[in-house]
DNA sequence: GAATTTCCGAGCACTTCACTCGGAATTGTA
DNA sequence: TACAATTCCGAGTGAAGTGCTCGGAAATTC
């Protein structure tokens, strides 16, 4: 998971908490969350492109999110910015792709599926708007 | 996940299929897996250091599991080969370090955490015994 | 028309990945 | 003792990805 899965989450996270009260620009998250704006700048372009956000121009403009927080899960905001959840080329989401070469069921394959089914039921289970409205220590109990 | 944790993986299970019948020489486990020998050196050697395999030289030699199968598991391996299990700075393993500058509890390390938890937990549930005798289609329901 | 803001593309230093290569040290076998 | 098979070790390399910066065009509001 690089900077661009944490830094695009925190941004989403942030337009949760501002959902309701207009569009918020890049400037003011990029000041809140203390990340480059520029950089920013081009993980929102794919988010946008992924319709998570909406982007407004000019003056007073800024970014929203596309549909209600509760209707956005982690799992939505990771997959457009680190791409398909596939620990492996074998385990590709969607399609099924065997491309171990000498057994199509070679058991490491079942550590990769596991890992994938667990990381997808974890990212697809938590929505920004619980995200947004709750701190760590009320919700992780590791 | 790189090729590092599949390649590693591979040769692990391999070895384990193997147990109890002597040292396994890389060249044959290249062969078997379809995998470059070259490059399977390298991440022997990792293995070995992490004290999950040891080699023997000379003409005959190979390597072997350094504990029985069912007492390494796909953690093991993927911690060695990939390092530690942590999506993100803000949740390494085994210290409780918060970098996020402006909120000490930002409701994004909980995404972090749950994610870190669950794939330290589902890797750390097989072992190379299981993987070892078992296919996918029996394993694994998705 | 001027300030603000999103859009867009290019570029850049750095690191990691996925290897290859050459060679030394060790061990079994003929 | 020669030799083949192995593990060990370090270095190097091309391609890709990371984490940015920069310049500028287009849209919108005041």
């Amino acid at each position: 998971m690089s900077t661009r899965g944490e830094y695009g989450m925190r941004l989403m996270v942030d337009l949760a908490k501002h959902w309701g009260q207009g569009t918020v620009s890049l400037h003011a998250v990029a000041e809140r969350e203390d990340l480059p704006e520029a950089y920013l700048e081009q993980l929102v372009a794919v988010l946008r492109k992924a319709g998570l956000v909406n982007g407004k121009r000019g003056a007073g403009g800024g970014y929203v999110l596309a549909r209600e927080p509760r209707d956005i899960t982690a799992g939505d905001v990771v997959r457009a910015l680190e791409g398909p959840i596939e620990p492996q080329i074998c385990t590709a989401e969607g399609e099924a792709i065997l491309n171990c070469v000498r057994e199509p069921d070679c058991g490491t394959r079942a550590v990769w599926l596991k890992l994938q089914d667990s990381i997808a039921k974890a990212l697809d289970g938590m929505t920004l708007a619980e995200l947004a409205k709750t701190t760590t220590r009320e919700r992780v109990h590791v």
